[in-house]
DNA sequence: AGCAATATTGCATTCGAATGCAATGTCATC
DNA sequence: GATGACATTGCATTCGAATGCAATATTGCT
């Protein structure tokens, strides 16, 4: 029996090409920029695609090619969350250039492992990760020679290709305005351990601090969210009331403390007490918070991330580069600064 | 010349099969759950593989099977931004089942075509679109059994699975104790006239209103996000200072309204003013806000959307279901209410 | 031991498109 | 009309894993 077409098969560039009477390689050549083909060869076979409703199937063209077009991200779920904007724009800027996202969420260290599997499997193109990598796996995508490019962190052994806001300038830049104007007492709400911006923010901050002969300020870690703010300035102002400045490593903490210290503490902001963030994200422009805070530049931060990613695709021999972007200080209403 | 194993290539089956001393059916059956193979063999062919780091190709695998255990996600960029949590339950879900998440963000209705395409292209075993899609275009996803589910909005003619939470139960049951409490005099702040969750609900507002006997009430139009929703208090309330009550169809509006109601027309809320939101988002819990608010069960609304598209992949033929999530009424503080 | 029943294994083919190579076809030029 | 340069085309193979079928190997049982 003839292999039939049912009505639900697929057409396939074996059944264009019957439809249009050549061979399946000339089909194949009329979706290949720059096949050879004749213009009335290529009108015949496009009329005959179209009736068919033909489109080249990406897995085999994946196979044979080696190329797949696809993109694995891996974001942190606490950063699409607290930062949707990250995602959105990458996305965006990988559609532009004809790539495809294959989304990875992850919620704890433990997954990296089980999700670098599946990346593997589907031969991606490349990598965008704003989830920590070992060493050992950078290692291997660049053994396979799978460029990756890393979203505001940066590896440690491995030379790898960055894209960073300078979340240390940007943080030295808010302390020193905060000295400036005077503040001398401080409490810093701080992330997680193992977040790499956190702590680099963190590290920053002390290190300015400790430069002005301010030591020993107290440091609360928080999970990046609303909550862990709040928290974290109950405990600080509970324990020193005396507190003039909270340096938050991240927005939506600095809006819990915000709400914390003015309803629980009876603090006006910010002229009892500074509070500032970082991130520039949505939230933190509202009316209710205006919070004093460094803005990352993420839409060119995004777009520099993937053109250093389609220029690795094109030549993964070439160098990975490190890119840092300085942040925009915005001066919000959040905290008192004093001149530069 | 033999086929060289360089360095860098990735290993195959049959290079596993070689090593173990077996057939490449070997090797694929020890990787097929309830594959026939000996105990034995099996050892020592998982041995081989680990050793040299094989990894079944997803593409090789999607190819001959007809399954690719690829979900499109089609969403459109002002959920994520407005609402991340949704993205970030679904990848998990879908991760947990065995599923990879092929991401489509959607800024314009004109994307879905060139989107589509692309969907295509990649035979994914089924679609989950929180963007709206036309009856032809999921006739033609039902005429290649390829099942699609719908977040939060259904479709008109076509019969398709669909997972939603009750907003017009949602909106009326606000308007019903937004009324209860004495409120007469209303505005609306809505959605964009494409956005089927926003023109249900105020659709929904303005058929309780006009069973209460208020008719002719101001709409004004914004993007979900906090800026319009400010835009529309002050152009409301600068209309009509008498208004007592406004309803915004998302959490971000009704954040941006109670900003500019509180700061620029000097409103207590909700004393002076009840303002009264929808979806139950982070934001919107805040202490600066508390917006009164109907909560969505997300994860349960991700879980159903889940397991519903599974079933559909295992019965292509099953008859779509459509599912109805009831909201949660959250009592914050940005509206008077009355008794139910 | 002998035989059937069952469990393993390998062979060969398949999925759908890309591509090197050889075979045509076309055209200009002398 | 012959010759060469170049443009089109098709053939055959390839990518890597899954699977129906036939060939063996094991096992149980009498």
């Amino acid at each position: 029996m003839n292999k039939q077409i049912s009505a639900n098969r697929r057409a396939t560039s074996y059944d264009v090409a019957r439809a249009a009477g050549v061979s399946q390689s000339a089909v194949s050549r009329c979706f290949a920029p720059g096949g050879s083909i004749a213009p009335a060869t290529r009108e015949r076979v496009l009329k005959a695609a179209a009736e068919l409703g033909y489109r080249p199937n990406a897995l085999a063209q994946g196979l044979i090619s080696g190329r797949t077009k696809l993109i694995a991200v891996l974001i942190a779920s606490h950063t699409n969350r607290f930062y949707p904007e990250v995602l959105d724009e990458l996305t965006h800027r990988l559609t532009e250039r004809d790539m495809r996202v294959l989304l990875f969420a992850l919620r704890s260290e433990s997954e990296v492992d089980a999700i670098l599997d599946q990346v593997w499997r589907h031969s991606v193109d490349g990598v965008i990760s704003a989830a920590r990598l070992s060493d050992a796996q950078l290692q291997m995508f660049e053994q396979h020679r799978i460029p990756v490019v890393l979203y505001n962190r940066s590896a440690n052994a491995v030379s790898s290709a960055s894209v960073c806001c300078d979340s240390a300038a940007g943080e030295r830049d808010l302390v020193t305005r905060l000295l400036s104007a005077g503040h001398r007492r401080f409490g810093i709400i701080a992330g997680p351990e193992d977040s790499f911006v956190g702590e680099e923010r963190r590290r920053a901050a002390i290190d300015r601090l400790a430069d002005a002969g301010i030591n020993d300020v107290p440091v609360i870690r928080g999970d990046f969210g609303y909550e862990s703010g709040g928290d974290g300035a109950r405990e600080l102002l509970g324990t020193d009331p005396a507190i003039e400045a909270l340096i938050c490593v991240s927005d939506q903490m600095a809006i819990g403390a915000i709400d914390v210290a003015r309803q629980q503490f009876n603090r006006s902001i910010p002229e009892d007490l500074s509070i500032v963030g970082f991130d520039g994200s949505d939230p933190a422009t509202w009316l209710s918070y205006q919070v004093t805070s460094i803005r990352q530049p993420v839409r060119r931060m995004t777009e520099a991330t993937v053109a250093m990613l389609s220029d690795l695709i094109e030549d993964p021999e070439a160098a990975g580069e490190k890119r840092l972007f300085a942040g925009q200080l915005i001066e919000g209403r959040s905290a008192r600064l004093g001149t530069p």
